[in-house]
RNA sequence: CGCGCAGACCGCUCUAUCGCUGCCUUGCCUUCGGGUGGGGGAGUGGAAAGUCCGGGCAACGCAGGGCACCAUGCUUCUUAACAGGAAGGCGGGCGAAAGCUUGCAGUAAGGUAACAGAAAAUGACCACCCGGUAUUGACGUGUCACCACCGGGAACGGGUGAAAAGGCGAGGUAAAAGCUCACCGGUGGUUGUGGCAACACAAUCAGCCGUACUUCUGAUGGGUUGCAAAGCCAAAUAUAUCACGAUUUUCCGGUACGCCGGAAUACAGAACGGCCCGUUUUGAUUCUUCGGAAGUCGUGAGGGGUAGGCUGCUGGAUCGGGUAAGUGAUUACCCGGGUAGAUAAAUGAUAGAGGUUUCCUGAGUAAUCGGGGGACACAGAACCCGGCUUACAGGUUUGCGUUUUUU
RNA sequence: UGACCCAUGGUGUAAUUGGCAACACAACUGAUUUUGGUUCAGUAGAGUCUAAGUUCGAGCCUUAGUGGGUCAA
């Protein structure tokens, strides 16, 4: 069954994980995106929790971060299913960042590419 | 019509697919905590921004008075309040006009005014005038001239400076001066008229008249911190230290064998979130025969831990419309609506259609029509309101002015 | 989100009521030295974050903006 919901529940808010996210976590780049990710236990019964984050250095107006942010969501929400099944094969928990690291505002279709091959690296490190 | 000035308002629209966050309703499962599915309806601004003012609300504090500190500044009104707003007054600047913009407590006492300049406010440096003393020269025996010093007169002239002691003319004098007079400017008092008032106009009298600033004076207002306030639940850690209370477990002292308190002194500390008086309170000392040490427990401060949830949280000085009062800000009454509550932070993404505008291009004398491409601003609620300020593509509308030009 | 602070040569700091923007280090030139360093002598480098206002005059006072930083569970 294909589900392209994002719950909360499937988003990462816990501010304790994501502080060990950043301190223990591994990195690597797929422009636009900077994917930071950690495999470890998560408070509810969910395969992914995922966050989405642009830096306030890069764009001062709200406006603007929040406009990257919906669009980066909209690209894992659309394109998450087929990672799901992979995660789900492999019986793993996992939390994951997306950093948006581009100068300019990016259309979606150019996110949308990062984020799938993303996804395929993510798969290869695991 | 065009151009301009002021005010008010709007801030791209619709459809499809896939989503996000609350609310209402409902089916199924349930260990009654909840889980899972369906349906309905709601979900971003004029500035949500800057955090520049003012309030609500919350916690803490609070006998009272004075000083300090901060803010405000023509008048009247408005308001919950304001450094906001409205109407008006006086002065300066811009504009042809509509209008825009800027300033406004008090100089009674005090202070300051660099450099320059004689001097920055009891103004005498040069030049001017008078008197005295001494020298020199001329004429020829007391005058004149020159120069020096002393004493006085005097703001008319001089350069400086941001600013130089009302302006100009006449009289006056040794030389001068509002010293006197006419006209003009300005100040203060009194009276009258208009106005709620600031103030304006008129008459009359007076002294004859500096300027700017604020650290100065006076008036009015101001407790502090802010929803990360504050309260509750859950989870977690270690109670070091300090204060108070309880306990009699232990020891010592005193006893009236119940137990262990009270009063005075203004000596010291603390509170009144700056200081002082004053007040309150605590300790200390003394007196009255009256306690001390260790342990345990509790409360508070402090330390340590947690980074999850709930309340606060959205119905309010509320929004829309109407009527009335008022020049207006605004106020009163009536009718109707039921209004975003997120928390690594929702309110979107993609596609298509339309709208506005601009560019290219085709048809046409032109109005206009067709095709293609681009653009559609500033900007995102975070406890809530009232203002201010700043940013802003484009558009709608009301009132007013109009030097030139056209009709 | 709320509260607050700062901005002056390349760097770090001064500037008395508002009256010529100062000092140290760094830089450059020269001397000393075989050379470098040290030392000595000298030189240049700002118009005070930006824009208005008050004033005769603004680094300082007022207003608006820009950039950077701090604190609060």
């Amino acid at each position: 069954m294909v589900v392209f919901t994002l719950h909360k529940e499937e988003r990462l808010c816990s501010q304790k994980l994501i502080e060990e996210l950043f301190n223990s976590g591994d990195s690597f780049l797929s422009y636009p995106l900077k994917v930071v990710f950690l495999k470890t236990e998560l408070p509810q019964a969910q395969l992914v929790q995922a966050a989405f984050t642009v830096s306030k250095r890069n764009f001062k107006r709200a406006v603007k971060r929040n406009l990257l942010k919906r669009r980066i969501r909209e690209a894992y929400r659309l394109n998450k299913p087929a990672f799901y099944q992979e995660i789900a094969a492999n019986e793993l928990q996992l939390a994951v960042m997306f950093v948006y690291i581009g100068k300019d505002i990016a259309e979606f279709p150019v996110i949308e590419k990062g984020m799938i091959s993303a996804f395929k690296k993510l798969l290869g490190k695991i």
